[in-house]
DNA sequence: CCAGACGTTGTT
DNA sequence: GTCTGG
DNA sequence: CCAGACGTTGTT
DNA sequence: GTCTGG
């Protein structure tokens, strides 16, 4: 599935890459569109790419999505809340991160995330590296020392 | 009713 | 397709 | 955002 | 000048 989204009556592509968890259940362009879950993603916050290193304790970990069909081509995206504070140093939002026990229930139309992971996250710096898409191992997300 | 809108991120 | 300002 | 690209035809 | 990949 494409990581861009248009609403199936469309004219002009907006290729939406994401949108606020405040707002899924009142803006038109999402209120009906249908939830999904991604697995590892990498945000992009000014002129630097950081990588959720999609696990927790080593157990992955899925976002929050949405996705529709255009043209009979699926496409999605990541659902955004506000940055934690960890997080707010480098980026005012960060996708929405959902519990193990949680899945469903988003998948059911209820907007559920658990504090708990983002209390128990963590920061590293990382290697340039994850900036080319081309770079797919994990040298993306190993850490670096703080001052390199 | 009916035409027109319907979105997010960053930065300045 | 669905909502809403006029 | 910001750097970098921005084109077409034929054939193999 | 405008679009898009990163």
């Amino acid at each position: 599935m494409k990581w861009s989204y248009n609403h199936t009556w469309s004219k002009t592509l907006l290729n939406l890459i994401n949108a606020r968890c405040e707002t899924i259940n009142i803006k038109l362009s999402f209120k009906m569109a249908k939830r999904c879950l991604l697995l590892q993603m990498v945000s992009y916050s000014g002129s630097e790419l950081i990588t959720l290193s999609s696990s927790v304790n080593n157990e992955l970990f899925y976002l929050a999505g949405i996705y529709t069909k255009y043209n009979g081509v699926g496409g999605c995206f990541i659902v955004t809340r506000e940055a934690t504070l960890l997080l707010s140093e480098v980026h005012q939002r960060m996708s929405v991160i959902l519990a193990d026990y949680d899945l469903d229930s988003w998948l059911a139309r209820e907007d559920v995330f658990d504090q708990k992971l983002l209390e128990n996250m963590e920061c590293h710096l990382v290697s340039t590296i994850v900036n080319s898409i081309r770079n797919n191992d994990k040298t993306c997300v190993e850490s670096l020392p703080p001052d390199s």
